[in-house]
DNA sequence: AATTCCCGCCACGGG
DNA sequence: CCCGTGGCGGGAATT
């Protein structure tokens, strides 16, 4: 009660203000999105707004502590926050900010799954529970089911339904991600960048200089010269089929997609660590051409702390500091693990990739058009019409409520398997004829015809079928996309389920064009340093990488525990412990460097 | 002043 | 029109 008063005040305050601000700096052409017109009929003095504040507001004390179900025994999420001043009793936190933080509420999340979920009971994920349960809109949740998603925790199922899969599918996503990571090169594209803006910043003094969007462009980022058309892609899984009806609703790429490029950056670069300013500078020249950054920009930073935020309670990545010349730098360190053990996936996974090389170019071939080409991969107003319709149809299955389920994903079922049979005969034809007979055959020979998406905005389907797929859907599976230049990759199964694709990018594969002539390595290098817990610098992150077998036996207890509990550092750093990287530059060694604080 | 990043408006697509 | 989703960016809280 006493919180909730002490609130009370502030939140009245608060709702005035904003909304006294708003007309005003919504006039701009700041306001939100939206097409055309502009409405400032928000009106958030309505009386409503208000008590919807105060009810927000007072709640979180309400629930508070009761959303305690399963909760872990590590508690190791009492402690932080505790922003306490000697004997904090009374003298009233005020919800802080940081008691809303997206990684609190992912901490909370987390919490009610076991990290290892057996196939029994429990893994299924209501969205309105969830939400209610631990007091947040919806909103929040999707964001954090986005990343979850993206790294194959849990995969939708239904509408407003989600299946928890814990960290069971981890290692193999990881791996997987970090192969499509090299592939996009990432690695020199993050050092081209941290050359670029270390250049940039020496002579810098120029301040804005107009900063007019031209900013020649990273030779890297769009070295997808001819058609700038850098398109998003989702690395699915196996097990997790193309569950996510809305992974191509067109209007959906962000989180998911920018989440898995952001692990990508991680697991590829060198040291461990990434910081924001790169990886959004990488992440914005990917998703399109040059566009009006700056705004992007910003817009693209906001959305990586709050990825990197559930990245964070998940605990395979902490905040950091690189130290270069010009002062201390906020960055992400990947602590999460490092060498996934299915040597054979991997393996596997490899060998596809190389082969996939002949598949790139008869995409590439067939897809786009070349330059001067006026020639354009024409197919079948009925082929176009069919992926279309069949997409449909998936998406009807998919959004189907959970309730009513079957009655309209029955019919479109049924004749899924004829559509499916359709399109395959037409792709198997269009593929015979342009195919080389040996190409089609490098590639996972018997199972698999694709058909690649077509230039048409909006008609684009990536088709991919796997007459093995036994899965319980049906006879065939197959994968539309929206994005166009993608090229499904087969991969061969590990036992257990059916055959699993990865979307790449033709243009990613294209030898690096412009990359500049192995500059030496002048970026950061860096060291760690010491952490709020008082480790000892020593103990760095070398080590941690050990643990996270994806079997680990671990602990048979849910969550993770492990050390945490960082016995009530001195205010600064709330949740997690903050290292301190030190950039040095041309070193090649690392250098080992103390850095006060 | 610079970083973080919460909040929630509003667009979209399906029904 | 309603609903589930989820871009997106203002601007407040923190550092």
């Amino acid at each position: 009660l006493i919180s909730s008063h002490g609130f009370e005040f502030s939140t009245p305050f608060k709702v005035e203000q904003s909304s006294v601000e708003k007309p005003a700096t919504t006039m701009g052409p700041l306001a939100t999105p939206k097409k055309g017109r502009e409405v400032r009929s928000v009106d958030p003095w309505t009386p409503t707004s208000n008590l919807k504040m105060l009810i927000s507001a007072a709640s979180p004390d309400i629930r508070n502590r009761e959303k305690e179900l399963c909760m872990d025994h590590d508690g190791r999420e009492a402690l932080d926050s505790a922003r306490d001043t000697e004997n904090g009793e009374e003298s009233e936190k005020m919800i802080s900010r940081k008691e809303k933080s997206l990684g609190l509420l992912c901490h909370k999340f987390l919490a009610r799954y076991p990290d290892y979920p057996n196939p029994e009971l429990n893994n299924d994920i209501c969205l309105d529970d969830v939400a209610t349960e631990l007091s947040v809109e919806r909103r929040r949740i999707y964001d954090i089911m986005n990343v979850l998603e993206s790294l194959h925790m849990v995969s939708r199922s239904a509408k407003n339904r989600y299946w928890w899969h814990g960290r069971s599918k981890l290692a193999q996503t990881l791996a997987i991600l970090k192969q499509v990571g090299e592939e996009h090169r990432y690695g020199q594209q993050m050092q081209q960048i941290r050359q670029r803006i270390l250049l940039d910043r020496e002579f810098d003094f120029d301040g804005d200089e107009k900063e007019n969007e031209s900013e020649e462009v990273a030779p890297a980022e769009l070295e997808s010269g001819e058609h700038g058309q850098r398109e998003l892609f989702f690395v699915e899984l196996p097990g997790v089929e193309f569950k996510a009806a809305s992974v191509n609703s067109r209007k959906d790429k962000s989180l998911r997609v920018m989440s898995q490029k952001f692990v990508m950056l991680f697991l590829v670069s060198s040291p461990r660590v990434v910081s924001l300013d790169v990886a959004a500078k990488i992440l914005i020249g990917e998703d399109q051409g040059a566009d009006q950054d700056k705004n992007k920009f910003k817009t693209k930073v906001r959305r990586l702390y709050d990825i990197a935020n559930v990245l964070r309670s998940l605990k395979l990545i902490e905040k950091v500091h690189v130290t270069e010349e010009r002062g201390r730098k906020p960055a992400f360190e990947w602590v999460g693990p490092v060498e996934f053990p299915q040597v054979k996936g991997i393996a596997r996974y490899t060998n596809v990739l190389e082969s996939r090389a002949s598949v790139d170019n008869c995409a590439k071939k067939l897809f786009s058009s070349p330059p001067g080409g006026k020639r354009r991969f024409t197919r079948h107003q009925s082929l176009i019409k069919l992926a279309k319709s069949i997409q449909d149809d998936r998406r009807k299955i998919n959004s189907a409520p959970s309730s009513p389920v079957k009655s309209a994903a029955d019919s479109s079922n049924t004749d899924l398997p004829n559509k499916m049979a359709q399109l395959a005969a037409i792709c198997k034809i269009q593929l015979d004829q342009e195919f080389e007979p040996t190409s089609s055959s490098s590639v996972e020979p018997p199972r698999a015809a694709l058909l690649t998406p077509t230039q048409e905005p909006g008609v684009n389907a990536t088709v991919y079928l796997t007459p093995l797929a036994a899965k319980p859907a049906g006879p065939l599976a197959y994968i539309p996309t929206q994005c166009s230049p993608l090229i499904p990759v087969l991969l061969p199964q590990q036992r257990c389920s059916g055959p699993y694709a990865v979307y790449l990018q033709p243009s990613s594969l294209r030898p690096n064009p412009l990359a500049r002539p192995q500059p030496t390595s002048l970026a950061v290098r860096s060291m760690t340093f010491e952490d709020r817990t008082g480790q000892s610098p020593t103990g760095q992150s070398a080590a941690r990488a050990s643990d996270v077998s994806p079997l680990a036996l671990k602990r048979l207890r849910p969550d993770s525990a492990s050390e945490s509990s960082p016995s009530k550092a001195k205010r600064t750093d709330p949740n997690f412990k903050v290292k301190t990287y030190v950039d040095v530059k041309h070193s090649n060694s690392l250098g080992f460097i103390t850095a006060g604080n």
